[in-house]
Order: C-alpha cells, then structure tokens, then sequence
RNA sequence: GGAGGAUUAGCUCAGUUGGGAGAGCAUCUGCCUUACAAGCAGAGGGUCACAGGUUCGAGCCCUGUAUCCUCCA
C-alpha cells in the first residue's frame, strides 16, 4: 500500500466493478421495505456542476445507507429536456454557423436538438461514474420519452375535461428573443436604471386645469404610447374628479382618448393620473376589461414595433422609446425626463427584457389544485421539508398562486394534444389525434417543461398504468433531494400533480440543501467566469473528498462555499484514514476471515474504551442519518476516526503489539481489526471509493462494502466505567506531555515521575496501565500511591484526584513554577466559587434537572479537590 | 412593502429539545516517535452583532435595532 492516498488509484474501475455486479439495482427482496429516491433530473444543456454534485451526493449517501440497512432501494436516474434552455443552446450554436430554426423548419431542427441531447447526455453519464452514484441505469428515463410522453398527455386530456385547463387570451410574460410565453417564475426581476418621462397629453375639448391645456403623464415605457387606451385616475381623488370623462390626445399618435376612473389608480403615486395601454400591461389589462377598452397590439413577437406604431415600424422596443423621446421633446410634449431605479423584468433563460404581450394561451387553473395541497399538508400523508422552514415557502406560495400559463412557443418539447379543424375551427382535445387527421391541425405550441418535470416520480414508475410493478413498489418515492431554488418550479408542482393523479404526495420527506458559491461567496456564474467543474476538483483531490467536503461543508439548507482550503482539509482526512488502514492492515498477517471481537473478560481498559466510542459513533451516526444531518454525522466521524482510534488506539495497540504476549497480539489485532471493519461501513456513504478499496483489503465476508451490513448499537459495547478512566489515563498523559513540554524535556530524556492518588482505586487504573504510561511518558522511574514524598523541585500536574509530579532539579524555575500554580489556583477558585454559588442558589436546586444538579455537585467537588491540591503544591513550593 | 436566512476565534463554519463556548485553516513552540511531516505533541486566541425581556440559568426562547444576503410583490 502507498504511504498516500492516492484517489486515481483507489478510484480506477471501481465504478464499472460495482456496476457489473449489479450492485445499483434494487433488491427486489419482498420480505425488505422498499426505499426509493428519483434524481432531479438534471437538464441536458450542458455539463453538471458542483451542485449537481452536491444533490447527487447527498442522494448517494441516503441511498448507500438505506441499501446497507436492508432497505429494497431504488434510485431512479433521468434527464430533462428542458425545452426553452436547450432550444436556445441549440439556436445559439446554428446562429454561430448563421443559420436560424427558421431556416431548418421543425422537423430538421428538432431533430439537431436530439443529437444536442445525445451529446450532454452521454457527457452527464461520464460525470455521474466519476461521482459514484449507484443509480439503477436499467431504469433511466428521460422527460420526452414515449411513457412519460403518455403521461403528459394524460394529466393535460383529464385536467382538460376538468376544467382545469384551459385556453384564453390574456395578458402574459413574452420573450422576444426565445419568442415564446414564459410562466411568472420564470421571470427575474432586477433593478434597473430607467426613466420617468413626464409627458403632455393636451385636452381636445378646450379644457384647462390648473390653468394648463394638458394633463401630465408619467410613464417608464413611452414606447407603449401607441397602445394607450385611456388616461386612468383613482375616483377618490378629489383633485382630479371634475376631469373624468374629459378627452386627451395622445401626442405622436394622434388618437384621442378618455379620462377615466379606476381603483387601481394609487393617488400618490407619481402624478395620480397613469396612461393605461391594455395590450402591453396586465395591470392595464385588466382596467381595460372594466371599462371595454379596446386592446391594440402595437409589438412584433421580437419585440420591433408592428404596423400600429406609425413610422417607428420596425424598430426595435428600445430604439423607438429613443426615437420617441427625442420627437416628444422636439415637438414640445416631453415636460421632463426623472431618471429612477426601478424593477425590471427579464428572462430567467435568455436575460432580455421580458414583455408583457396580449396572446392566446393555455393554463392551468391553479387554485383548486393549490388548495387540494395546502390541505394535504394538514394530514398524516404531508410532505415532511428539510428543514422545516420551507414549509413555509412552500405555503406561501401556494397561498398566493396565479393560474400557470403552460403553452411554449417552442418546438422541443411534448406537444399540446389540441387540434383544431381545418374547415370549422373546432378544438379537439385527446391523448390521440381525431381519427380524420387530415382535417385537423395539432396546436404548434409545446408545453412547459416543468409541466412533464412535475410527473416525475409517477410518470418514471410506469403511471398511468397502476398496475405498473414499480408504480406498485416503489410509489410513492421515500425521500426528494433538491435545491431550495426550485421548490416553486418543482417541487410545489409535483406536490400537486401527484395528489391530484394518485393521490398520494409523490415523496415523504423533500430535503431541500442551499447553492454553492465561491469563496468570496459569490453565486457561481458563466458571466463571472468563478464557475468550477467538479471534474477537476475529482482530478486533484478524488470524489471522496469531494463528497467529504460537501455533506461536512455546511448544514441543511444553508449555502456553501468552496474553497481549494477546504479540499485539502478533506484530502488529509481520507489521507488519515488511509495510513491508519494501512497500519491495522500491516498488522494483519495471517488473519482470514472477517474480525471476530475477542472474548469480552479480554479487554483491557483501552479495548473497552474504543469499543464503547466506536457504539457511540455508531449511534450517533445512525441517529444523524435519520435526521438528515449529515454534517453532524461527519464530525462524528472525525472525531472518533482522528481523535480516539487514531490518536489514542492505535497509539496503544503499538504497545500490547510489540510487547504482549502471542494472545495479546492476536486480541488487539481482532480488534483493531473490527473497529477499522465498523468504521469503514459506517463512513462508505460518504467516501464510497476509498472504503471499498480499504475494506476490500482487509479480510472480509462478502462481495463489495456496499451491499454489507451497516453497523448498528450494541447495548453490551457501551461501558461509562472505561470512558471514565480511560479519561483519567489521557488526562495524566496529557499533563505530563505539556510538562515536558514546557520544560523542553522531549520523550528522549528520561524522568521520573510521581503521581499522588487521592484514592486506591485510581492508583490501581493507572498501575494497571503503567505499560501505556511507560510508552507514552517514558518515566525512568515512576511511582503511585496515595503517600509520595513529595519533591521540593518539581514540576507538577494537577489532575481530578491526582497530581503528577515530575523533579526536575536542573529545569525548574522556582518562581516560574509557583506563577504557574498561582494562575491555576486563580482559575480554579473562580470554578469553584461559581459552582458555589450555583448550588447555593435554592431555586436552582428546586427547578433543575436533578442530573444537572448532581453533575454540579460532582463538578464542584472536583474543583475543590483540585484546588486544594493546587493550594497545597503551593505551600510546598514557598517551603523550597 | 412581505417572507426567510446570516451575524460565534484572524479566516471558513459547527453548536438538534436552554445546564460550564467547538472544529478545520491560519499563528506560536518543540519533534523525521518504525500508519501518516498534507504528520505528531503542546500553546495562544471569542462581552457568541447590539439593546431589552422570559428563566434558578440564554449562543440557543421572546421583542426591538443594526448590517449583509436570498426569495416574493
């Protein structure tokens, strides 16, 4: 074995070895619970990135475990279409190349998004080996797949005929660079630098106000002027009643219109009076309906200006607001220009400026399905989110819903089955079309692809057939882990689908984990160029440490960053776990089969001590899995690998193997041996690779680590009397080592030591253990008991119920050392006082726990024995 | 405007039913001790953002304030 842990190495075939053994598929085990988790599948635009890597892992984890529990697992792997993002990959790529979707038509230019797709997919299943997933490729599905196809047209036909669905003419968010409608969550609102221009609309009848032939109007979007439809104020607002029903003119247009009262009008803001343009506002819509309004398009679908905006047709939305602020100041109509802050919407996947256009779209009809979710929560088949405050996200949301505009006009995607009759221009909706096809036309739109992405977890396990095997054993699934970026676009969606076509939430508990930033804590983005492919970070450090990083990395919910620091921290980790395998495994000639734990009148005090931490860590690890916390579990980890076998243990097992007796040797082997057994289990959800190379090393009983038992608690292991005075023996080592150390007296030189007991009992411990304190202390001579002649110059350790004394004539600062004694007498008489005062105080000893107060006068025993140590160490030392 | 998160050692972060403040990295000192020098041993370092409150007891619960971040409108 390397003295490093060298990833390439441990890493290289595994993957396919796992694979090849059929290690990823479930059991099938009737007799076994099933678990099932379905990946978020990721979308096929381009390569995963750390966060892929992060969900996938936590996933991985959960699923490693449950399997090593005995669970029947299933985790179902796929990919998503992801319809506007991919076709605008693609329609970047052809525009490099010239060419436009158009040029292609549907057919050919669906068909260069298929082999986009083979593309990325074939790269996304590379990454996913390189990461260790133990997904069940047999069962991969992919979002436009003929199943889930069915399944799509299903939900849309039944949610059709329930009125759930419909088709209407409304005021929605358009993208004029994908041309297409777009939901509202797929809208970002960003600040942006604009402009309130203040314009002139001039009375047509003669009025004046204020003595003025005009009213002024303050827009953001003059470019929209074209559209007004009427000039709105709010009917409360004293200063402008006389004004309703009066006319304006719209200057550059020349169209003549109403002043009218509406509610939505707020009075203070900005003039009180707004200009309301019914095709390119919802708000405005909406007035424009109240008062029959009548609703004039005035944009292309790229967002040019049409044939309703005169002589500004054809240019761009920006280049005519520039055009037309420029005549409105010629001619005399621009009052003033106000530069503001205000929110602007743009395309989550293209960036521009979102529209809002007036077209006919479908929808889904949100409340019921919302409602049917929120009340759902309120029984025993909730769904239990991770952490618990994004319930509340979640309600919210649900809470305030707005119906979902589901039609896309793109071409990658599921079709809508809609089709309308050639001659009558009747609208048919069905899974199939209508049998004399070639009198219909289907709908060209495509739907949204969250619409397919919310069937997930049914639609991937053979739904609508209930019959399905998978739908029957694996439905619904146990556990979802996703970002918290996508509860609305996903997991709220799923949530409802689900119930509304099984009736049953599609999952039980939905993890949700935060988004990695770099390490100056910005989001990781292609513009700022901070983005890291988890690919190199696997080349340099290994996937192990990697996942390490990412589970120890933060706690649930919360964000992460990366940082190169925190990879070499989890490389030495992995690094310590190998060289601590490599010393047991040494160790290990001639053992064959598994490690049996020796009989128990065997152990001695390190033995039981090790055997009692290692059922801690057990426990407690299995307890954090439950919980999700993963990150707690890791330091469980840590602490127990680094700190107490690896630091103490294994220090120990050097003594009993290179000076016990044949059985001693073949004792702590066993045991070295089960410990590093137990540990490996439980941490291979986490480190996959290196612990199926480490276990795979050791004798063993099985295949693979992965398909072995996880270790569980056992009531026997655990003994408070070994921690106690195992706790002892360190405490000892521990002050002699800072003894030697502040007196720059290394191992190499000899010294005796002394050690005055307070009882029997504890000069026992450690004459019991003097073999362990000769390795570790190497006194020349030592001496226990509750009477030592105490010598005048020494250094000395105060410890509970015992204080160790090392002479050292030649080393000792006399004023140095009784300094040093003073502070701790200082410390100690202000432990003792406080816990004093603790106990002294009645309404503690009522109201506390009684184990609180009992430790307390346990505690404060301790400090007034240690300090009358001190005291005493003292008083010899002014003697000298 | 509404909701949520963050604020703990120089840096990055833990701290799970309230019961004497922790880790990694960094810093200082000493060690090539035969698993590991990317290691070992030892040490220093914090009014837990601020102000109130509840409680015998608050990093943790409640109220308010400040700063930063995210989402929604």
């Amino acid at each position: 074995m390397s003295t490093k842990y060298d990833p390439t190495a441990v890493e290289k075939g595994r993957y396919a070895w796992w694979q090849d053994h059929g290690f990823f598929k479930p059991s099938g085990d009737k007799k076994a619970h099933p678990y099932s988790i379905v990946i978020p599948p990721p979308n096929v635009t381009g390569k995963l990135h750390l966060g892929h890597a992060w969900d996938t892992t936590l996933q991985d984890m959960i699923i490693r475990q449950k399997r090593m529990q005995g669970y029947d697992v299933l985790w179902l792997p796929g990919m998503d279409h992801a319809g506007i993002a991919t076709q605008a990959k693609v329609e970047a790529r052809l525009r490099k190349q010239g060419i436009s979707r158009y040029d292609l038509g549907r057919e050919k230019f669906v068909q260069q998004v298929w082999d986009w797709k083979d593309e990325y997919a074939d790269i996304i299943h590379q990454q996913w080996a390189k990461m260790g997933i133990s997904v069940d490729y047999d069962r991969e599905r992919f979002t436009l797949d003929e199943g889930l196809n069915k399944a799509v047209r299903k939900v849309f036909v039944d949610l059709y005929n329930k009125g759930l669905i419909y088709r209407g003419t409304y005021i929605i968010n358009w993208d004029p660079q994908a041309r297409t409608a777009l939901s509202d969550i797929e809208v970002i609102h960003k600040d942006d630098k604009g402009a309130f221009y203040h314009v002139k609309y001039p009375f047509t009848d003669g009025t004046t106000f204020n003595g003025k032939d005009y009213i002024e109007i303050a827009t953001t979007r003059p470019e929209t002027m074209f559209g007004d439809e009427a000039v709105a104020v709010n009917p409360h607002d004293e200063r402008y009643k006389e004004l309703v029903g009066k006319h304006v003119r719209v200057p550059l247009v020349d169209r003549e219109i109403e002043i009218i009262a509406d509610d939505y009008v707020t009075p203070d803001f900005g003039t009180g009076m707004v200009k309301i343009t019914p095709a390119h506002d919802p708000n405005d819509f909406k007035v424009g309906k109240r008062h029959n309004l009548p609703e004039l398009n005035t944009m292309n679908e790229d967002a040019s200006m049409n044939e309703n905006a005169g002589k500004y047709e054809g240019m761009d939305r920006f280049e005519a607001r520039k055009a037309m602020v420029q005549d409105l100041q010629d001619q005399g109509y621009m009052l003033k220009i106000d530069p503001i802050v205000h929110s602007v919407g743009h395309s989550e996947r293209t960036g521009v400026q979102v529209e809002a256009r007036l077209s006919t779209q479908w929808f889904v009809k949100m409340k019921p399905l919302a409602e049917a979710a929120l009340k759902n929560q309120k029984t025993a088949d909730r769904v239990n989110f991770i952490p618990g405050r994004f319930e509340n996200t979640f309600t919210q949301w649900m809470e305030n819903i707005h119906d979902w505009v589901i039609s896309r006009q793109l071409w990658w995607g599921h079709r809508i089955p809609a089709w309308y009759n050639k001659q009558t221009g009747e609208m048919y909706v069905g899974m199939e079309a209508p049998k004399d096809a070639e009198n219909w036309e289907q709908d060209h739109d495509v739907l949204d692809t969250w619409f397919s992405s919310a069937l997930w977890p049914f639609s991937t396990m053979g739904w609508p057939d209930t019959d399905a095997p998978d739908y029957k054993r694996y439905f619904p699934t146990s556990t979802l882990v996703t970002g918290y970026d996508i509860i609305f676009f996903w997991v709220s969606r799923m949530i409802f689908q689900s119930l509304e076509f099984t009736g049953k939430a599609p999952f039980k508990n939905v993890l949700l984990h935060g988004l990695i930033r770099d390490e100056q804590g910005r989001k990781m983005s292609k513009s700022l160029g901070n983005g890291i492919d988890p690919m190199d970070v696997i080349a340099k450090y290994g996937v192990d440490a990697l996942r390490w990083f990412l589970v120890t990395g933060s706690t649930p919910g919360q964000d992460i960053r990366f940082s190169y620091k925190k990879m070499d921290a989890a490389w030495n980790f992995i690094n310590k776990i190998w060289n601590a395998s490599r010393y047991v495994i040494m160790n290990l000639d001639g053992m064959e089969h598994a490690p049996q734990l020796p009989d128990k009148s065997k152990w001695d005090l390190a033995d039981r001590w090790i055997l009692a931490k290692l059922n801690a860590t057990v426990q407690q690890v299995n307890a954090q899995f439950e919980k999700f916390e993963f990150g707690e579990a890791g330091r469980a980890l840590y602490n127990f690998i680094w700190n107490d076998f690896c630091d103490w243990y294994i220090e120990m097992s050097k003594e009993k193997l290179t000076n016990g007796t044949p059985t001693e040797k073949e004792d702590t082997k066993n045991i070295l041996a089960y410990v590093l057994d137990q540990t490996l289990k439980l941490i291979h959800p986490i480190m996959p690779f290196v612990t199926e190379k480490l276990w795979l090393s050791m004798p063993h009983d099985g295949e693979s680590i992965m398909v072995s038992d996880y270790p569980v608690a056992h009531a026997e292991l655990a003994d408070a009397n070994a921690v106690e005075q195992m706790g002892d023996l360190i405490n000892l080592i521990k002050a002699v080592r800072t003894i030697r150390n502040d007196a720059g007296a290394p191992l190499s030189k000899p010294v005796n030591m002394l050690i005055k007991v307070d009882t029997e009992a504890l000069g026992n411990i450690f004459r019991d253990n003097q073999d362990y304190i000769q390795r570790f202390c190497h006194p020349a001579e030592l001496t226990i008991g509750t009477e030592v002649a105490v010598p005048k110059l020494a250094m000395s350790g105060i410890l509970a119920g015992a204080t160790v004394y090392i002479p050292m004539a030649e080393l000792v600062d006399l004023d140095e050392e009784k300094a040093k004694v003073q502070d701790e007498i200082a410390k100690l008489q202000k432990e003792v006082e406080r816990s004093a005062k603790k106990l002294g105080n009645e309404k503690f000893v009522q109201n506390a726990p009684e184990k609180v107060v009992t430790d307390e006068r346990k505690k404060a025993a301790e400090w007034q024995q240690k300090l009358n140590a001190a005291k005493e160490r003292l008083a010899s030392l002014e003697n000298a």
